[in-house]
DNA sequence: GCTATGTTTGACAACACTGTCAAACATGCG
DNA sequence: CGCATGTTTGACAGTGTTGTCAAACATAGC
């Protein structure tokens, strides 16, 4: 195998996903990820074919990260501390940043569409999974998958406030406030 | 006064809405709108000075049409009518249109940043007095203040899971979910 | 009807992004 | 070493957007 990749196709990743992290799926341009992974516009159009390609490589990382970290904070055996740090955790990762990067998934969800809808979609689906195996192991007073799409659905209306209030403490406020409402 | 407007702003506006809302803020270009309007660009510029400007007059009046709409739906005597009501209201105006136009105020939270950031926040904070309003009057299991932030930030969730799955009987039962949770 | 006033129109230059490509390049392998 | 292979680079044409402007235009008021 002679003619070898000549950056590190992880560093790129890691960049890459940064840049659309602070500028959304839509908003990024090509320049925007040349200049942001240092990789030179032309050989990412002849590494991975274009942004949309790009975005899927990178989303498909950022997937597993956020699901392994939302699985860990769910594993506490009470069901109220579980889902407080589960929301923490989204909270956290949402707000991070100076300014905060908001919800990569949310704002692709609603800039994109096509394939890349589709993978937003597929992180969904397993978010509600995760959280209704989780749910199902707790008493609540309403049925486990109706919650845990209404956690999902919590979510990524707290991505959107964080937008426009920009307000970690809030945020948890509200998410306490479903909590409550959930387990009684 | 010689020197006068030709077009009808009026019938202006409620195009321009309808595109904006069609193709998102940040999507929604001056050709887009000259198009859509059927006002010349050069015009659109001269009258109002540009997308931003034009934008904030055309979500103004959507904002007062939304915020009445949602007074009606709360108006019931009866709390969880109320609140179904409410978010059927709020359902249906994401999922108007083939394909569904989703919510203008979500995507551009999302989308927009500066004093257009701020006119969605504006509609929210209302959006918010307007339910703490008649959820002062219910029993609930939580603060009012909190299980008003609570049903806003369902709203924005409904409106991002709206453009992910595209599927409005499973908003409604979502957000049946919730109200149940909330009034117990 | 004339005039002053504000509007409309089409065109302009400047800028940014896309996708492609040939030539220059780097490197693993024989 | 030298070659074959895939990569990198800078440049290109095509497309679309922005904001502006002078000239043409329409109309209210005199």
């Amino acid at each position: 195998m002679a003619g070898v990749r000549q950056f590190d196709e992880q560093a790129t990743f890691e960049r890459a996903l940064d840049v659309f992290w602070t500028k959304g799926f839509r908003a990024t341009s090509m320049p925007d990820l040349a200049a942001g992974t240092g990789v030179q516009r032309g050989s990412l159009y002849h590494a991975y074919g274009g942004k949309e390609q790009l975005f899927l490589k990178v989303f498909e990382q950022f997937t597993a990260d956020f699901l392994a970290g939302a699985a860990e904070a769910l594993a506490d055996d009470n069901p109220k501390r579980a889902l407080t740090a589960f929301f923490d955790f989204v909270i956290a990762s949402i707000t991070t940043g100076t300014p905060s990067r908001g919800c990569l998934s949310t704002r692709t969800a609603v800039e994109a569409d096509g394939v890349v809808e589709d993978a937003v979609r597929k992180l969904l689906d397993d978010l509600e999974e995760l959280l209704l195996a989780r749910l199902e192991q707790a008493d609540l007073a309403v049925e486990p998958r109706e919650a845990a799409r209404l956690v999902v659905a919590m979510t990524r209306g707290l991505a959107v406030l964080e937008r426009v209030y920009d307000d970690p403490a809030r945020l948890r406020e509200t998410a306490a406030t479903l909590v409550t409402s959930l387990l009684r």
